[in-house]
DNA sequence: ATATGCCTC
C-alpha cells in the first residue's frame, strides 16, 4: 500500500479500500491477487507504457510468455481512463483463450464476469451494458466492424498475439489503419511475442516499441551431428535416453499428425516394456486435437509413482502443434523437437488449399523450446542440424493470408467499405493471382457484379459464419425447397469428419455407416447421419452406438441453431419438400459448388474440368463411380483425392451455373465435349 | 482400395 501511494499521490484522497468499479469493499481475494500480480514483471514497466500511450495513438509492447501482458496491460488501460468512457477490447485468436482471460482478469479486479468485464465468442456473448473491458476473438471483433466499420463503441483495442497473424488479426491490422486516421480519438496497443514486432514498427510508422522481459528459464539447446534420416526413430531414441540417463521430469515432443503419433506411442511403449525396474515408469501419451476430452485430460494426470527400485516415473507427450500455442502443460523439462508439422498452403492455378508436411519456422523451434523452460531449467533435443536451424528454416511462418484462400477475406473486405483492395494496406500482400482467384469466385457466385460491386446476394452471404460457397447453399434452398437439408448439411461440412473408425473395429465402424450411405451422394449421407443425431434427441449415446463422433455432432448442432437464427433474421424461409428430394439437394449443391466438378474421362479417371487435374474418389465414398460428380473437397494424400462426392447429371451444370460453363475458357477434354453437345442440343431446340 | 496441423466467424 505504501508503494502504491508515493507512486501516485493524487490516490491519497481516495478510500483504497473501496472498488471504484463496483462501490463496493475490496476482498480479501483481491488483495492476494493484487500481491501477486505486483511479481509480474509487466508490473514495473507500467508507468513507461503509461507515458508512451499517453503521447502516441499507437504502442507496440512485445513480451514474452509469463510477462503478465495478457491481464495486465487492458485493465491498467481501463483504470487510466484512456478509453474515455468508451469501451477497452482485447482480441485473442482463440475462443478458450478469451475467455479463461476474462475470468482471471474480473477476478483481478474483483468484479462479476460479465460485469464490467467480459468476453465475447462464437456462441457466447458474456458482457452487457455496464461491460467497460471486453475480450473477444479476434473473428468477433471483424464480425462487428462489419456492422460498425469504425468500431465506434471502443476508446481502445489491444490486438494479442499479433505474432500469431491469423486471419482475423491481419485484417484488423489494415482495418484499424485507416479506422485510426479517421478517429484520433481511438487508441491501439499491438502486442506480440519477439519476433515480427520489426515488422509492426515498419507498419505502423511512428508508434513506440515497449519490450517486457518474460518470465522462463534458460533452455539448453542439442542439434543432432548429421541430418536425421528418420526422425520417428530417432524420437523413440532421444525419449529412451533422456528417460534411462536425465534426471528427472517430463517430456513434451512435437510431431505432425495422429497416425504418426499414435504409430510413434507405440514403437516407445514397446521399447519401454524392454527395460526392467532399474529405470523409472514411462507413460506415453498422444495429444491432438481430434482426441476425445477425457483422452486430452490425461496430459495434466501426474507422472506415475516411483517404482519398486525408488526411481520416479516421467510422463512423454506426443503431440501436435495443439501443444506450441493452444495448450500449456506445467511440469515439461524435456522438449523434442522434429522440426516438422503440417501446414496449410493454398495453389492459386488449381484453386486448392492442401495440407503439408513442412519444416517449421525458427520462430516456431524457439516457441517449442520454451515450453521445457515453465517451471524450470529445461533441454530441448532439436533433431535437426544447427546448420540446418540457421540456414535452412525460414525466419517465421508465412501468415495465414499468404496461405490461404481468400474468397471469403475478400468478401469482408468488400462489406467492410474497402473500394479498392489494390490499395488495402495489408501488412504482407497476398499475390495478385490470389485475389484476382478470390474475385473471379466470388463473381462467379454472383456475390459481386460485372463491375466488381457487392451485389444484394453477396450482402447475404457475408452474413453467414461460412465460405461463401456455402453460404450461397442456404440462400437459395428454398429455389429447391430443400431448406432443413441445406441447414444439416452445411453444419456437416463445417464440422470435422464426424464418422469413426477406430482401428480394431472398422467393420463394425462401416456397418453402422452403411445405414446412413446414400447411393447419389456422400452429402446425402452427412444429410441422413445428422438427421439421424436430431431424430434421437441429440443424443451423445446414440452417437457412439452408431461411430459417429458425439462432440463433432454436438458441435454441428450448435451451428446449425445459429444458421437457423440467422436464416430467420434475414428472412430466408426453410422450405422442405420430400417431393425429388436428391435431384433437388444436389442442384442445390451445385449451385454453390460448380467450380468443384470431375468428369469420368475413361474408367478410373477422373478429371476436374477446368483446371485438368487427375484425381481419384476417395475410398470413404459411397458412390458408384458415376460419370459426372460434385465434391466438396480435393485431398492431397498418397495421392490426389476427392472426397465428400455426389453424383450429377451434366444438363444440371448449364442449367443452373451458365456464367461459369462459358466452355470457350476451358481446356479441351471429353467432358468439355459432352457439355458442348448439350448446349448445342438446347440451342438447336430453340 | 484410406486419412485430416492448429484455429475463427
Amino acid at each position: 500500500m505504501k508503494r502504491l501511494r508515493s507512486r501516485s499521490p493524487a490516490r491519497k484522497t481516495i478510500n483504497q479500500s473501496i472498488n471504484p468499479f463496483t462501490n463496493k469493499q475490496y476482498s480479501n481475494k483481491y488483495r492476494k491477487l493484487r500481491e501477486e500480480r505486483e511479481k509480474l514483471p509487466i508490473f514495473d514497466a507500467l508507468p513507461q507504457f503509461d507515458k508512451m500511450f499517453n503521447k502516441n495513438q499507437v504502442v507496440i509492447l512485445q513480451g514474452e510468455t509469463g510477462s503478465g501482458k495478457t491481464t495486465q496491460i487492458p485493465q491498467y488501460i481501463l483504470e487510466k481512463g484512456y478509453a474515455k468512457g468508451k469501451l477497452v477490447a482485447c482480441t485473442q485468436p482463440r475462443r478458450v483463450a478469451a475467455m479463461s482471460v476474462a475470468k482471471r482478469v474480473a477476478e483481478e479486479m474483483d468484479v462479476e464476469l460479465g460485469q464490467q468485464v467480459g468476453y465475447s465468442i462464437r456462441f457466447e456473448e458474456c458482457a452487457g451494458p455496464n461491460t467497460l473491458l471486453k475480450y473477444l476473438t479476434d473473428g468477433m471483433l471483424l464480425r462487428e466492424a462489419m456492422t460498425d466499420p469504425t468500431l465506434d463503441k471502443y476508446g481502445v483495442i489491444i490486438l494479442d498475439e499479433a505474432h500469431e497473424r491469423t486471419l482475423s488479426t491481419d485484417i484488423l491490422f489494415g482495418l484499424l489503419k485507416e479506422v485510426l486516421q479517421k478517429r484520433k480519438d481511438l487508441k491501439v496497443v499491438v502486442m506480440s511475442a519477439t519476433l515480427d514486432t520489426e515488422k509492426f514498427l515498419g507498419y505502423f510508422k511512428n508508434a513506440p516499441l515497449l519490450t517486457v522481459p518474460g518470465r522462463l528459464y534458460p533452455v539448453e539447446l542439442f542439434y543432432t551431428e548429421f541430418p536425421e534420416e528418420d526422425y520417428l526413430w530417432a524420437t523413440v531414441r532421444t525419449v529412451m535416453q533422456i528417460h534411462a540417463f536425465e534426471e528427472p521430469g517430463d517430456i513434451l515432443v512435437f510431431l505432425t499428425g495422429e497416425e504418426e503419433i499414435e504409430s510413434t506411442c507405440d514403437s516407445i511403449r514397446k521399447e519401454a516394456a524392454r527395460y526392467k525396474d532399474n529405470v523409472g515408469k514411462l507413460s506415453v501419451i498422444p495429444l491432438y486435437s481430434s482426441l476425445p476430452p477425457a483422452m486430452q485430460q490425461k496430459i495434466f494426470e501426474p507422472a506415475p509413482e516411483v517404482n519398486s527400485n525408488g526411481i520416479p516415473g516421467r510422463k512423454c507427450i506426443l503431440s501436435t502443434n495443439i501443444a506450441e500455442t493452444s495448450l500449456t502443460i506445467d511440469g515439461i523439462v524435456f522438449v523434442i523437437d522434429s522440426g516438422l508439422s503440417k501446414q496449410k498452403c493454398y495453389n492459386p492455378r488449381m484453386r486448392v488449399e492442401s495440407l503439408l508436411v513442412s519444416p517449421i519456422s525458427r520462430a516456431s523451434a524457439k516457441q517449442r523450446a520454451g515450453r521445457a523452460g515453465r517451471t524450470r531449467p529445461g533441454k530441448c533435443y532439436r533433431l535437426y542440424t544447427e546448420k540446418s536451424y540457421k540456414r535452412e528454416l525460414v525466419e517465421s511462418t508465412a501468415p495465414e493470408i499468404l496461405r490461404s484462400n481468400l474468397a471469403n477475406v475478400v468478401l469482408q473486405l468488400k462489406i467492410l467499405g474497402i473500394e479498392n483492395l489494390v490499395d488495402f494496406d495489408f501488412i504482407d500482400p497476398p499475390s495478385p493471382e490470389t485475389m484476382m482467384r478470390a474475385l473471379e469466385t466470388l463473381h462467379y457466385l454472383r456475390a459481386l457484379d460485372d463491375e466488381g460491386e457487392l451485389t444484394e446476394e453477396g450482402r447475404l452471404m457475408s452474413e453467414f459464419p461460412l465460405d461463401p460457397e456455402l453460404s450461397k447453399l442456404l440462400i437459395i434452398s428454398p429455389k429447391y425447397s430443400c431448406g432443413e437439408e441445406m441447414l444439416n448439411l452445411v453444419a456437416m461440412l463445417t464440422s470435422p469428419n464426424p464418422f469413426l473408425r477406430p482401428r480394431d473395429h472398422e467393420d463394425a465402424a462401416d456397418k453402422a455407416k452403411s445405414k446412413f450411405v446414400n447411393k447419389d451422394g456422400d452429402h446425402i449421407t452427412l444429410i441422413n447421419a445428422y438427421q439421424g443425431f436430431e431424430n434421437e434427441g441429440r443424443q451423445p449415446y446414440w452417437c457412439s452406438k452408431n461411430f459417429l463422433n458425439p462432440r463433432t455432432m454436438r458441435g454441428a448442432a450448435e451451428i446449425r441453431d445459429q444458421l437457423v437464427v440467422k436464416m430467420n433474421k434475414l428472412d430466408i424461409p426453410i422450405i422442405s419438400n420430400k417431393h425429388n428430394i436428391s435431384e433437388n439437394i444436389r442442384k442445390c449443391i451445385i449451385s454453390g459448388f460448380f467450380m468443384q466438378v470431375v468428369h469420368k474421362e475413361k474408367a478410373n479417371f477422373y478429371m476436374t474440368l477446368k483446371e485438368k487435374q487427375h484425381v481419384a474418389l476417395h475410398p470413404s465414398t459411397g458412390v458408384m463411380r458415376p460419370d459426372w460428380a460434385v465434391y466438396h473437397e480435393y485431398v492431397l494424400t498418397s495421392k490426389k483425392y476427392i472426397r465428400i462426392v455426389s453424383s450429377i447429371n451434366p444438363e444440371w451444370l448449364i442449367e443452373i451455373a451458365p456464367q461459369y460453363f462459358d466452355l470457350s475458357h476451358f481446356p479441351d477434354t471429353n467432358g468439355k465435349k459432352l457439355l458442348q453437345e448439350i448446349i448445342d442440343g438446347k440451342n438447336t431446340q430453340k
